[in-house]
RNA sequence: GCCCAGGUAGCUCAGUUGGUAGAGCAGCGGACUGAAAAUCCGCGUGUCGGUGGUUCAAAUCCGCCCCUGGGCA
């Protein structure tokens, strides 16, 4: 079977890879389904910049807003989403088109993901309270002293991962490293990616960050996380941590003054655009690339090699 | 115009009795395999306002000039 076309949107945040998914979608017949972790959360639509009625109304989205705050997505739970929508997306003629910045989750869809089960809850939550107990060093020797393998890759202060090496091997007997090296599941063979990578210069999306942010105050950023906050949520729960939450939180609390929360809010998300560059830079999804400083200038350089890529048969096909 | 107080990193400031400078914040670089908008690791980036002088040696002492803030007129 010849290999079906997916094009993927990438870039660091408020680079507009979210507008140029959708002239891309009406251009080529396509559905954009989203790369982000967060803007699968209901929750949350301004904060996380989803894509407006104007933009629903131009082309199919999928993947928005589709899970409860109260869950904990996944790399694992959103290729599986996405895998679905892709196929869905073929059955129906179209054109898949992935947009986000969550590199984790395109390096998982164009280069595959270990293959391991589902860690039971039980598990995470021993995890989490062993590391209270023992504290970070503590917790890193006891992980050591059972997975060493793992172990040896991760710093003292690495908490997250740390948790997550013990509780793969709690759950599977198995160091979380020898699953990844042995049970990795390659790329989709039948998909081939090509990947529009929006690269801005840092000055300008710095700048574009900090407008958007402004903006999203101006939307009802403050009421969105007031409703949130009603919800009294899992302090761990990754909607919590979405940029502009802990900020405005604590200005709602009436510790930080609202200049003051913007302001950190904006330089999380500076902090966020940067990490993404580092990201995108050295490790983008795999596939036929085209980099781009911005969506505008670029554009009929954009859409000429996407004509290219859709009208070049891959050379495995019969 | 005169009198004070200042001018050192992008910002706020340290800098001992002269030995070409260092903190916080900001920033920059990097890592990343199921919480990733997460979680970590690394890095001072500098005509010490300018210019002359004293000295083996000046951010530091002296002269002049420029700029900023405050006070008196």
């Amino acid at each position: 079977m010849t290999p079906q076309p997916v094009l993927i949107v990438a870039g660091p945040t408020a680079s507009g890879k979210s507008g140029l998914a959708v002239e891309l979608a009406e251009h080529f017949g396509g559905v954009v389904i989203n790369a982000d972790a967060m803007q699968v959360y209901r929750e949350l639509a301004i904060l996380t910049a989803r894509p407006g009625p104007e933009a629903l109304a131009r082309a199919e989205h999928r993947l928005y807003g589709t899970l409860p705050a109260t869950t904990a997505c996944s790399a694992g739970l959103w290729l599986r989403l996405a895998l679905a929508e892709i196929s869905q997306a073929h059955e129906a003629g179209k054109l898949p088109i992935l947009a986000g910045g969550t590199g984790l989750y395109l390096s998982a869809l164009t280069d595959g993901l270990a293959a391991l089960p589902e860690v039971p809850p039980r598990i995470r939550a021993e995890a989490r309270e062993l590391h209270a107990r023992l504290g970070s060093a503590g917790f890193h020797a006891a992980l050591a002293a059972r997975d060493p393998l793992t172990a040896a890759r991760l710093g003292t202060g690495d908490r997250q991962r740390l948790l997550r090496a013990w509780e793969v091997f709690a759950a599977t007997g198995r160091p979380l490293a020898l699953w990844q090296a042995e049970a990795t599941q390659g790329p989709p063979p039948e998909l081939r990616f090509a990947v529009i990578l929006l690269a801005p210069p840092r000055a300008a999306l710095y700048a574009a960050c900090e407008r958007r942010f402004d903006h999203m105050i101006a939307a009802g950023a403050l009421d969105e996380v007031q409703a949130l906050m009603g919800l009294a949520l899992d302090p761990a729960l990754p909607v919590m941590k979405t940029i502009g939450v802990p900020e405005l939180g604590r200005y709602l609390a009436g510790e930080l003054s609202l200049a003051a929360a913007v302001a950190a809010a904006k330089q999380a998300t500076r902090r966020l655009a940067k990490r993404q560059m580092t990201w995108f830079r050295h490790r983008p999804p795999a596939g036929q690339r085209f980099i781009a400083q911005d969506s505008e200038s670029f554009k009929a350089a954009i859409f000429n090699f996407i004509r290219h890529f859709l009208l070049t048969a891959p050379a495995s096909s019969v």
